[in-house]
Parts: structure tokens; sequence; C-alpha cells
DNA sequence: AGCAAAAA
């Protein structure tokens, strides 16, 4: 860790910025040794003054838009040490009573000994004309002032703590911060926000705690607790704990955890559910205050508003069946059941895969409940799905954040102060996390019916719990699923596949490779092998292609279509991996191709060599990967799916050779390549040029975008910075400012998680091991439910069959489903 | 073989 040993000191003159929330700052530091030079400093977590004297400890590095800087992983205050320092350090601000002026004043009458005249003999500060005897007495209880809050600071820095949080212990603990901080520095973790387990325990082992104490151990079960959260779960079992705690505290534990558990369940710093498993017998299972109570409250809110309410079902039939006939909407009857279902129900949830029609039905429902005279509100857990649905609904939607008022951590809305309305329909439910649900339900007043809709076969939230997915599995909740699919179901093989992988078969997609006719068929799901081969590899391939077509009529594809390979073999094709079937002679690296022709031999060698290939792998035609990416996007598709076809490249990760920052990169070089006339801007690493197709990062309701809208550029103004960027569906056009393209990204290639809600004509879904942290099978049924005309995997079979074996949800612990069932069932406890 | 992600 530690490597970075360089040193450099100064004089700190000028904050250029501070990131309040994590403390990140770059400073300009006037160096001791070439005086004339400042320098730039990167460091975390510390607020320098100006004019104080730092040491920092770290690295010189160059940034690619700011150039030489040094990035500081420490930095330690020192005493001022030269005249200037010590004018800067006085006349900062830092004490009262003391400007610049009179720091210049007294810096020349006392030169060297000014410190120490400040420490001792403050009464000689008289000496300095104009300050006089009430001055004095300013300057010096500023001075005492400032000296008890450095001591303190000192005793903080000096165990490791940084000088941002220093001053905020400080202004919290005051003068007893080092009492305070010395018995139990773990409170510092829950005193304040952005110090974590590892910043505390980097201070308690500093100031001399044992490394088996107990505060130190129940810090870090608590620590392990709350990072379950991270992995989606809500709970850990016992063996979880035991094996991740001793991890963290780097050592083997004397006093078994059960001892530590008990204690801290008796104090109230953790719960435990006991939780039957699948043998009924009861699991101790370790929760976090606020995420038993969040899922408890979940439960006994939902068992609140559950109820069969007094609905004339054939007055809403008939109102119905004339509204549809007014505005020619066609429902079918599972559709019409869902209508009259939800209407007659305190809680509902209405179900189905895409293109079932969810949202014809909330627009009935929505004028129907309307109709009927209640107050509806729509919300959503994004910005993007609230935006759509109050395209559809023709209603407002908002996040479910603005409709609850948060503010500061808070929502301003709950039990206290409930929404005020008759029906609360909330979208896109697969991302409710725990939390969120909870805070939700509880500001939903009394009286007040409630609908979730969604698909649990999306991805899971990003919080922890399995909010949906648990209340559809209790079967506790009435739950309306729409599964008759509109879009032409039966020929769609999107479709076909998508339900063969939620039930967790591998699908057997058809290769253009394999069978070239299905182009035209116009197939709406393809998978195109292709694998990471070296650029050795595809220049080996290529170079022999291109001498076959040269030499022979016949192309090399009929010699191994006499193999008889193409026998569709999913099981082969998961365990081959078609860059390992080529290997290169060493006679034939860069040999000179008539020189194999003159060697009659030799060509049936290079033959050999060729057909070890996967036959339908695209190493055979001399494509890696990106290859295919790059030949679908400008080429293939446009020629069989028309040049409009609007294409999305939908990764499972960012970075990687197939991530979506360098598939942008390729295609942005390919497709919209640099061109006189055609404008450009760069922010750092970043270009945008005229025609570019891009997305929208963050909720900006000035501009009315939201995060995951995607658009083209239209213009730039190179001189003002700003561009115009226009928003399908309607092509709205908003003009972006310099400091608002901060927000845009390229969007020839986005995540899968980031297209969840959206659909495209074309999706092309890379899917290699090299994505194998992000494979699992919500994320392809995501992927491969947002194409509507046409869904291509490019990428190997294995990593298909990983992503469809793993299933994410099913991995977290959460005892919703469980709660459900006791609350409406009355708990079976003997 | 290390990874994605919402809200304000």
């Amino acid at each position: 860790m530690t490597l970075l040993t360089e040193t450099f000191s100064g004089i700190v003159q000028r904050i250029t910025y501070h990131n309040p929330d994590n403390g990140w700052s770059v400073l300009r530091v006037q160096s001791f040794i070439s005086h004339e030079k400042q320098e730039t400093v990167t460091v975390h977590q510390t607020k320098v003054f100006a004019g104080a004297t730092m040491e920092f400890k770290g690295a010189w590095t160059t940034h690619p838009k700011f150039g030489r800087q040094f990035k500081a992983v420490e930095a330690l205050e020192k005493k001022p040490a030269t005249a200037g320092a010590l004018e800067k350090y006085l006349g900062s601000g830092l004490i009262k009573g003391v400007g610049p002026k009179t720091a210049k004043k007294i810096v020349r009458h006392f030169g060297k000994e000014t410190l120490d005249i400040f420490e001792h003999k403050i009464d000689l500060l008289t000496e300095v004309p104009g300050i006089a005897h009430k001055k004095l007495e300013m300057i010096g209880s500023a001075w005492q002032e400032h000296r008890s809050i450095r001591d303190v600071m000192m005793f903080l820095q000096h165990h490791g703590i940084s000088t941002l949080f220093a001053v905020r212990i400080y202004k919290e603990y005051g003068d007893n911060a080092i009492q305070i901080v010395s018995q139990d520095p773990y409170r510092l973790v829950h005193d304040f926000y952005g110090i974590g387990f590892f910043s505390a325990d980097k201070v308690a082992l500093s100031i001399g705690l044992a490394r088996d104490s107990d505060q130190r151990i129940i810090a870090a079960i608590k620590h392990v607790l709350a990072g379950s959260r991270e992995e989606g779960h809500c709970y850990l079992t016992l063996s979880q704990l035991e094996q991740q705690v001793p991890q963290l505290l780097e050592m083997v534990m004397g006093t078994p955890l059960p001892h530590y558990l008990d204690v801290m369940e008796k104090e109230h710093h953790l719960r435990v559910r006991l939780i039957p498993d699948e043998n009924r017998l009861e699991e101790r299972c370790y929760y976090s205050n606020t995420l038993y109570h969040d899922e408890a409250a979940v439960a006994s809110c939902i068992h609140t508003l559950a109820g069969k309410m007094q609905i004339e079902q054939q007055r809403i039939k008939t109102w119905t069946d004339k509204y549809c006939q007014r505005h020619s909407i066609q429902l079918s009857d599972e559709q019409a059941d869902s209508v009259r279902g939800v209407a007659s129900h305190g809680f509902s949830i209405l179900t189905g895969g895409p293109g079932c029609g969810k949202t014809t039905t909330t627009l009935v429902i929505v004028r129907l409940l309307e109709a009927m005279g209640r107050k509806v509100l729509l919300a959503a857990p994004t910005g993007r799905a609230a935006q759509r649905m109050s395209e559809v609904i023709g209603r407002e939607a908002k996040t479910i954040h603005r409709l609850l008022e948060w503010q500061r951590g808070f929502f301003q809305k709950n039990a206290e102060q409930p929404l005020e309305t008759d029906f609360l329909i909330i979208d896109e439910c697969s991302m409710l996390d725990i939390s969120l649900s909870a805070g939700l339900l509880s500001a939903v007043p009394a009286g007040c019916q409630v609908l979730f809709i969604g698909d649990a076969d999306q991805l899971p939230s990003v919080g922890a719990g399995n909010v949906l997915g648990d209340m559809l599995m209790s079967g506790m909740i009435p739950c309306f699923h729409l599964t008759k699919v509109f879009r032409q179901a039966e020929k769609s093989m999107i479709i076909h596949h998508a339900h063969h992988i939620n039930k967790g078969d591998t699908p057997r997609i058809d290769s253009p490779f394999k069978t070239p006719e299905i182009w035209k068929d116009e197939t709406d799901c393809l998978f195109i092998d292709a694998d990471e081969a070296t650029q050795e590899q595809i220049q080996f391939v290529r170079r022999i292609k291109c001498f076959f077509d040269q030499q022979e009529t016949s192309s090399i594809n009929q010699d191994v279509n006499d193999q008889n390979l193409f026998e569709f073999r999913t099981e082969e094709a998961i365990t081959s991996s078609y860059e390992k079937d080529l290997v290169i002679p060493p006679k034939f690296q860069h040999v000179d191709l008539q020189t194999v022709y003159n060697a009659a031999n030799s060509i049936e060698e290079l033959k050999s060599v060729l057909q070890k290939v996967h036959p339908w792998s695209s190493l055979h035609y001399g494509f890696s990967a990106l290859d295919v990416v790059e030949k679908l996007y400008l080429e293939w598709i446009p020629k069989y799916y028309g040049g409009n076809c609007e294409i999305q490249v939908l990764s499972p990760m960012t970075r990687g050779s197939l991530g979506t920052t360098n598939i942008n990169a390729m295609l942005q070089k390919k497709a919209n390549p640099e061109q006189p006339g055609k404008r450009q801007l760069q922010f750092g690493e970043k270009i945008f040029r005229e025609g570019d197709r891009v997305i929208h990062r963050r909720n900006n309701y000035d501009l009315n975008v939201f995060n995951g809208d995607i658009g083209r550029i239209v213009s730039i103004d190179t001189e003002d910075m700003t561009c115009v960027v226009s928003f399908s569906p309607d092509n709205r056009e908003i003009i972006y400012q310099k400091e608002d393209m901060a927000q845009l990204d390229l969007a020839y290639a986005i995540t899968i998680h980031k297209s969840q809600g959206s659909e495209f004509e074309a999706v092309i879904i890379p899917v290699l091991t090299q994505h194998f942290k992000m494979l699992y099978r919500n994320l392809i049924y995501t992927g491969l439910t947002r194409g509507r005309k046409l869904a291509v995997f490019v990428g190997t079979r294995k990593a298909l069959a990983m992503a469809v074996r793993q299933q994410d949800t099913s991995k977290r612990q959460t005892a919703l489903k469980h709660l459900l069932i006791n609350t409406f069932t009355g708990p079976d406890r003997t």
C-alpha cells in the first residue's frame, strides 16, 4: 500500500476546489524549494486553510487536462516556518481581528520570532503600531480558542483523521473531543456520516485499543451487517457472520461470535428474526435495526391496506366497455378482469412481461378511478420511468422521492404527514428496494388504495430486498398477471427465448453463420458466436481468406460444410472456446502467401488449420467480437432491417473490451467519424461530435431531461461551448450549456441496467465470459426483451449458459415473503 | 476472470 512515499511541502495559496461531500480538494501550493513556483495538489477528505503550511505525502502525476499535479494521500499541517508563511497564516482570517494588513505589520515587527511571541509573550503585540489594548484582547482570546482547536485537531490528525473530519468532530464534541474519541473511537461511525468502520478502526488501533476488544468486535459486526445491503441481502446468517467478521478484524476470534451477538441483541444494536428453513427448522437471522424495521413495516402496511372494497362490478364493466369503445381500445379478458380487480382491492399488483399491455390496462384504470371521483397519484422509482408514465397516462407522475418530498435524508411525507390521495399507483416496482418501499407505504393514508405495477423477471433493485418478487411469491396479495402478448407473439422468437431464459433453459438461438437465410426470414433473434480472438489470429485468418478468394472460386466455407459440423449442438459450443481452436503453426507466421501457394502441400495444411476453427464462429470469417458488433451496426442490420432501424448496443458492463466505453469509442469513430465541417467539443477524454448518439445521466428538472433519456446531437456551438440535443419520441430539442454537458455520455452502447424500461427497434447484446460477474438471468432477460424487431447476441454460448443458470434474486436473503404469509395467516408459532 | 446501480 505505501509505495507512494514522495513528499511535497509548501504554503497553501488558494483552495481551487473543495467538494464538501467527500472532502476532495484541489489546492494551489507554493513550494518551499522553488519559491516562485506554484503547484497543484489534490487531496481527499482534507480541508486546508489558505496560508497553512502543509506537508503532503503521495505521488506526482499528470492529469490529462490539468497537467502536472501532486496526488496526496496524506496531508499534515506544519508550523509556519518562514516569515512569508507566517504572514499568510496570520492573515488568512483564521484569527479574528487579524487581517492581511495587520499580519504584515506584525511579521515585519517580530520577524522569525512571531510565532513564539504568539505562543508565549502575546502581550508584546502592543509594540506593533495600531494594536492597542482592545485589539490585543481580541487577538489573544481568538488565539487561545484557535490553540485549543489546534490541540484537538493535532490529536485527531495524529491518529489518522483528516482535517475536514477533525473540524466536524471538534464542532460536534467541542473541547471534550479528545476524551470522547479516546474512550470509544467507534462512536465516530455512528455520529459522523462519512466515517466508516475502517477510518474509526484506524484511530482505535492508533490510540492503542486492543485488537480483540469488545468495542472493536461489536463495531465490526455492525459493519458487516450494514454491508450485507451491498449484496442485496436484508439479513445474514450466523455462518456468514462467522466467516466475514474475523476476516474484517484480521484475526481469529477468542470468544465465539454468538456471545457477542446475544449481547448486541440485548443492547438493541441488532435484531434477530427466526425464519423457518426448508426443513421447518428455525434459523436465527441477524438484521441491522433499520432493515429489520423496514421489512416489518412493509409487511404490516400491506396488511393494513389489503382488503376487498365494496364496488359494483357491473357498473365498472359497463363503464369500461363504453370507455374502450369510445377510445377504440381493445382490452383482452385478462386486462378487463385486471381493471375490475384492481379497482376493488385495497392493495394489488399488476404484473406481466413486456408487450402484455400493462400500460393500456393502467390507462383504463386511471380513467375509471377518475370517473369514480377518486384522486389518483402516480409515481415510479426513477425519473425516466415517471416521465414515461406521465406521457402515456397523460397525468403528472413523480419520482417516489419527489412524491414523498425527500429533504436532507428524510421524507417530509410519512405516517404523521401522509400523502393526500385516494389511490396510489407505482410503476416499475421491480426497482423498489425494501427501504424505499417502507418509506412509501408508511406515507399512504388510511383508506387509500395502492397498485404496484412491475415485471419481477427484470433486474433487481439496487438496494436491499426483493420486494416485488417476495410479494408475488407470498401468494397473499391479489395479483393480476397479464400473460397474453400483443406483440406478434406467435412469430416472435424474442418472446419465445425470453420465456426459456426465465425458466432456466439456455435457449438455442440460430446463427446467421450457420443458416444465412435467416437474415432474409426477418427472424427477430440471432446469436453470433464470437470470442476474444487475438489480433494475430484475426490477421492470419484474413490473410488465408484473402488468399483463397484469389486462388479458388469455391470458398473455404464449402470445405467446412462437408464436415457436417453444422448440426446445432449447444453443449459442444458451450464447452469449446473458439479462439483456442486456432493455433497458428510457426511456419505460417508472417509467411508470404505466394510461397505457400507454390508448395501444394502447404495449401492443404492451411486448410486443415482453418478447419479446426468452429465453422460458425466469427473467427472463421476473420472477425473478432468487436468486429461483429461493428459489422452488425454499420452493415448487416441496416441491410436486412432497413437503414433507419434504430440500433442500440447493450453491454452487461461498462469496462472491458466489449464494455460500453470501448464500444462507444469504436462506434463513434466508425459510425460518426471526424470530418471537416462537423463540429465537436472535447471535455477531458470525452469527445462530443455533431450527429453523436448521447444519453443523459441525471434527472434534470430545469431542462426536463431524465436519467436514461437518449438523443442525438443536432448541432454544436464551439464558441459558446453549447450544443443542441434532440430527444425522441417527439424530437424535442434541448439546449445544453457547457456545464449541463457533463451529464451527457455517448450512447451507441449503454449498459443493460441503463436500458431497463426502454425499448429499441434492434439491440446488439455482447455476452462473453469477460462479463462473468454480471452474467445472471434477469440481466439477459432484460437485455433481450428490450428489442422490438431484432435482438442479436454476440459472444459465446458458454457465457449465455452461465448467465441463464445464475439466478441473482434467488440468492438475496429476505424475509418479506415469510412475513407476509405470517401477517396474513397469523403466526403459527407453538 | 472483479462488477453494476436509483434518488436528492
